[in-house]
DNA sequence: CCTACTGCACTAGCTCACTAAGTCAGTAGT
DNA sequence: ACTACTGACTTAGTGAGCTAGTGCAGTAGG
């Protein structure tokens, strides 16, 4: 796990979008114990509370449940919780996206072309013709 | 022009995007003037310096140029310039939607379903069969 | 018990973005 | 010249967000 201490993004959201992709790509799986607050904070050379806002983050979107004195866990349906708000995020992105083209002005023709473009990059196959 | 106090985006940024989306409309054209400082901020209920700020904003981009003393005018090419940087806002957003939508695991056919469904909602037309 | 771990809560300080007040400088009509 | 407008600049205050220091409370093993 790598944080940037020179990113412009708060370093405990970096940890919990770290500790979320992690728990998605199941490197933790539901029942796991995670790093302990000090543990985690020791290996980052940060605050333990900083690594404790991350984990309350994530304890809020109902990935992990932490329990005192014994540590954080993976919760029961916390892998596909990590999944499924990864995607909810990427729908409010491109509901996001396509507001800012429609205040442009675009057509939906033309923002289709755009989006086009910028899925293009990774694309490559899937449209066998 | 409407500007939101209770909104947490800062004040000089919806100025801009106002008088950015008002340049794009026409409402000014190219060597036209725009409200003075003191103008707007009479109207708008603010701080001259934060319709300064917004004003700057919209100098960096090209969009308009400011004569000591005189007045704020649209650029020759602000009409297009606030187009184009509209466009290029856009693509930017679906560049990060589509990268939020990777890392979030999803193939090339799901993010098209997704950006389908924010589409969907103003398109209705467009698409004769 | 006691020790060493765990998460939790309270507080303080620090930085930075935003907004405002006041002043300086250029332009133009009278 | 004078006046009334224009934008440009310096400075200061305010508030929110982020990080860290410190101590408390629960758990478990020797």
């Amino acid at each position: 796990m790598k944080i940037d201490p020179g990113s412009h993004v708060p370093i405990y959201l970096q940890i919990a979008e770290a500790v979320r992709a992690a728990v998605a790509a199941e490197v933790y799986r539901p029942g796991e114990a995670l790093p302990s607050l000090r543990a985690l904070a020791l290996q980052l050379q940060v605050n333990p509370n900083t690594v404790q806002r991350a984990y309350d983050e994530l304890e809020r979107e109902g990935l992990i449940h932490a329990q005192r004195g014994k540590g954080l866990f993976v919760s029961e349906r916390g892998t596909t919780s990590a999944q499924s708000r990864a995607e909810q995020t990427a729908h409010q992105a491109f509901d996001k996206a396509v507001r800012a083209a429609r205040s442009a002005g675009m057509t939906a023709r033309q923002i289709r072309t755009v989006f086009d473009a910028a899925l293009g990059d990774n694309e490559k196959r899937e449209n066998p013709s």
